[in-house]
DNA sequence: CCCTGAATTGGGACTATTGTCAATATTGAA
DNA sequence: TTCAATATTGACAATAGTCCCAATTCAGGG
C-alpha cells in the first residue's frame, strides 16, 4: 500500500534488507520471551542496529508486531496451503481450525492477532487473504451456497477474531473452536450435518 | 479485576470521582480535536490536573481512550433502547444500523472501537452487552431461530466489527451497512425476506 | 578501473511522551 | 483536633520517536 519495498533491483539493495529480516527476526525472539512487553530498544539490541535504523524500516513499534504477525500468519497459512485436499469446505475447516488451535496454543500470539484488527493495514493481509481463497471456489464446487461476497468474509473473518478474542479471555470452552468452525461453515451454506461432521474431523485430526 | 472503585461509600469520595469524569470529558474533547494523536499531556492540561493523577484513574493512555469509547458506545446504546420497538428482530436491525451510519460518520470514533478489540476487557462490556439483550429475547417471541449462544454473539459482534473495520478502511459501499445488518439478521435465523426488510426500513428511517 | 554524484542505509544524540514514585494536601470520621 | 485513608502533585526515569550527518552502494562516464 504505502511502499512496500517491493522486488529489490540490484543485488546491493536486496543484501540490505537484510536488516529488515534481522528486525523481524529478533522481533520475534523478544516477543516471545518478553511477552507483550516489548520494547524497541530490546528488539534493536537484539538485532544489533542502532535506534534509529530501526525507523528506517518501521514506522513505529506496533508496525514491528505487525510485521511479526503477517510473517507468523503466513507461516500458519502456508502450512494449510501444503496438504493436498481437494473439498474446500473441508479445507477451510482445516485452516481455521488450525488457526484457532494455534491461539489456544500461543497466547502472545493470539493477542498480537486480536491487536492486528485495530490497526490500518493489518489483517486485510494475512487473515482474510487466506480464507478468500478458500471461499472463492466452495460455489464452483456447489459446496457453498453463496459467493464470497465481502459481506460474507467479513462475518467469517470476524467470526474467527472474536472466537480468537473468547479464547484470550479465558472464556471458551474445550469445544469453543470447534464450534466455531462449525458456524463458519453454515454461514458459507454448508447444511448442518456436514458442518458438524467436517468440523468434529478437523478437531480430531488437529487436536 | 484489579481494583475497580465500586460503589463510592461516602458522598465525599464520590466528590472525587468527579476528576476520573473531567478527565473522560477531556479526553472526548481532545480525541475529537486532534483525532488519534491524543497526547496525555493534553488531556491532564485539559481537564487541568497533574500528569501524576491521571495515572490514578487509568493504568495507561489507551485505558482512557478505552473509557472514552465505552461512554460513547453507552449513549448509543441508551438512544437505542429509549424507542420503544417491541419486536427484538426490529430492535437489533435499528441498533445495529444506528451503530454502522455513526461509525461511518465518525472516523475517528470508529477506530476507537476497533482498538478495543484488541484490549483486555474493552468490548466484551459495551458491544457484546448492548446485543445481548436484543438476542435474549428473539427466541422467546419466536423471533430467531436460536438463543444467544456464545458463537452466535461471537459471529454478530464479530460482523458488526469487521464492518466498521471495512468502513474505516474505505473499502465500503453506500450499502455496506445495509447489507451487513440483513447479514445479521440472517445469522439470528430471520429468514431472506424479512431480514431483506427490516434492514431496509432501518437504512430508511435512519440514514 | 577509478572517479563522482545521487540515493539509500546506518548511527546516535536529541526531543517528546509516557509512566513511576515518594512527598504533600485533602477528606471523612471519631 | 487528630488520625487514617485517599487524592494530588511534580520531579524523575524509561521509552518512543525525530533528525541530521556519516558511511555505503550504485550507475555512469572518463
Amino acid at each position: 500500500m504505502t511502499e512496500g519495498r517491493r522486488e529489490p533491483r540490484t543485488r546491493g539493495h536486496r543484501k540490505k534488507e537484510r536488516t529488515r529480516r534481522q528486525l523481524v527476526a529478533a522481533g520475534l525472539r523478544v516477543l516471545a520471551e518478553k511477552g507483550h512487553g516489548l520494547t524497541v530498544s530490546d528488539v534493536v539490541a537484539e538485532a544489533d542496529v542502532s535506534n534509529g535504523t530501526f525507523y528506517n524500516y518501521f514506522a513505529d513499534r506496533d508496525e514491528l508486531i505487525e510485521a511479526v504477525a503477517e510473517q507468523s500468519a503466513m507461516a500458519l497459512a502456508a502450512a494449510a496451503a501444503e496438504e493436498p485436499v481437494e473439498d474446500p469446505a473441508r479445507r477451510f475447516a482445516r485452516a481455521t481450525m488450525r488457526m484457532l488451535l494455534h491461539a489456544r496454543a500461543d497466547e502472545t500470539w493470539a493477542r498480537v492477532m486480536l491487536r492486528l484488527v485495530g490497526r490500518p493495514g493489518g489483517m486485510g493481509v494475512d487473515l482474510s487473504r487466506y480464507l478468500r481463497e478458500d471461499l472463492a471456489e466452495g460455489p464452483a464446487q456447489g459446496r457453498f451456497d453463496a459467493g464470497p461476497d465481502d459481506t460474507t468474509l467479513d462475518q467469517v473473518a470476524g467470526l474467527v477474531i472474536m472466537t480468537i478474542r473468547r479464547m484470550v479471555e479465558g472464556q471458551d470452552w474445550p469445544d469453543t473452536p470447534q464450534r466455531a468452525v462449525t458456524r463458519g461453515l453454515r454461514t458459507l451454506g454448508v447444511d448442518a450435518a456436514e458442518a458438524e461432521a467436517l468440523a468434529a474431523e478437523a478437531a480430531d485430526s488437529l487436536g
